[in-house]
DNA sequence: CCTACCGATCGGTAGG
DNA sequence: CCTACCGATCGGTAGG
């Protein structure tokens, strides 16, 4: 019995098995790790075009396996933007402790937001945020309601900064619409910018708030 | 004979094909029939989530049949996209002679273009410009390269149009920044404008041009 | 979390 | 452009 269960096991891992780093080997967080590796995918390649066995075999699992953690595949791409929007927001909450946000005038809050958020498209790691903005069209409808409290919150904390600059002739064009423009212009560098590439992501800062500002009086 | 291939050829459509218009009828356009329900797929559900059946289907042809017209999906993504590009710089061609273009002053050049491209964005059929702008992953190098061209002619006519603000000092932020930032601003409506809503493709431009000119002088 | 597997769907094609 | 079809891939699951 014991000679026949060695020879019919032979136990040994197959070799194109990525190895797990010792963060990885921690356990507890296999399912963070399915989670990293399908943010990552899903940025590089889009939902539909990642299968769940890339997101498996990048895990280091069995084909399977991505499945023990999340009922669905759907499920994972919805836990993937819960979690950017979750960890966006608090983010901001914190840049804007840190720097003291109320003792700031309007413009240098807006820069901070603004610098805050690129951080959150292009930091390091930080790739839950663009799959949020870029598959929407791939959750439900509850599950877009879901996310649309968090992005309210986040949303919500640029609309007394943009408000204040309205008011003071900064901000020439009707605040709803100016805030969906600005967010438009800062999403979008998704598609264009490079951090390997000349400029920095405070260049990017400076630009947008000298594009979306008039001159101080 | 007669009686016999009278019997074998019933000669009736399938009930459930869709019928086609008389524009559809006329010969000749087939592809174009296939080219436009594709765009209108591609927009709506995306590329990957888009079957070859659905767009079949949608032009009323059998399941194998866009690959009479088309020699792979992504060879169909491709002729939507470079159709979308083509018409759409005509189009701005077209509006700027229209318009009498170098009589106007900056600003005034600026609107027309914005206004133009939000045409682009949103006028009936015109579903091909969004496709090219959010698929453009699913396409080949090559392919990409072969659509910079156009997209470059595009962009050039936005050129001179953002120095001379820049130079005027309407326009505050580094000119190639701004351009990536502008078209970010506007190619993101398509994620939350709705032609249905109270806001108008008038509106869109207006809103853009305060939020990135300053005060004329 | 792995093994072994299923049913469905999909892009594409030969031949007419 | 249709008919009939193929091979591959995919999301997901039972059972351990």
């Amino acid at each position: 019995m014991q000679a026949a269960a060695t020879v019919s096991a032979p136990a040994k891992r197959p070799r194109g098995r990525p190895r797990k780093t010792a963060d990885e080997r921690a356990d507890g967080n296999r399912r963070r790790i399915v989670l990293r590796h399908a943010a990552r995918l899903f940025r590089r390649k889009g939902f539909d075009a990642t299968s769940t066995r890339d997101i498996a075999a990048a895990a280091g699992m069995q084909s399977g396996s991505p499945f023990y953690h999340f009922k669905s595949k759907q499920a994972l791409l919805f836990a993937v933007m819960e979690e950017g929007m979750r960890t966006a927001l608090q983010q901001q909450r914190e840049a804007m402790a840190r720097a003291g946000m109320e003792t700031l005038e309007p413009a240098a809050q807006l820069r901070l937001l603004v610098r805050n958020h690129f951080e959150n498209l292009f930091g390091a790691g930080n790739d839950y945020v663009p799959v949020m903005l870029y598959e929407q069209r791939s959750i439900s409808r509850a599950q877009q309601a879901a996310l649309a409290e968090l992005k309210g919150a986040y949303e919500g904390d640029w609309e007394p900064v943009l408000r204040a600059l309205h008011a003071s002739g900064r901000l020439r064009a009707d605040v709803k619409l100016a805030r969906l423009m600005i967010f438009g212009a800062l999403n979008w560098s998704v598609q264009w910018f490079d951090r390997r590439g000349a400029a920095t992501l405070d260049d990017l800062a400076d630009a947008a708030l000298a594009l979306f500002l008039s001159e101080a009086p």
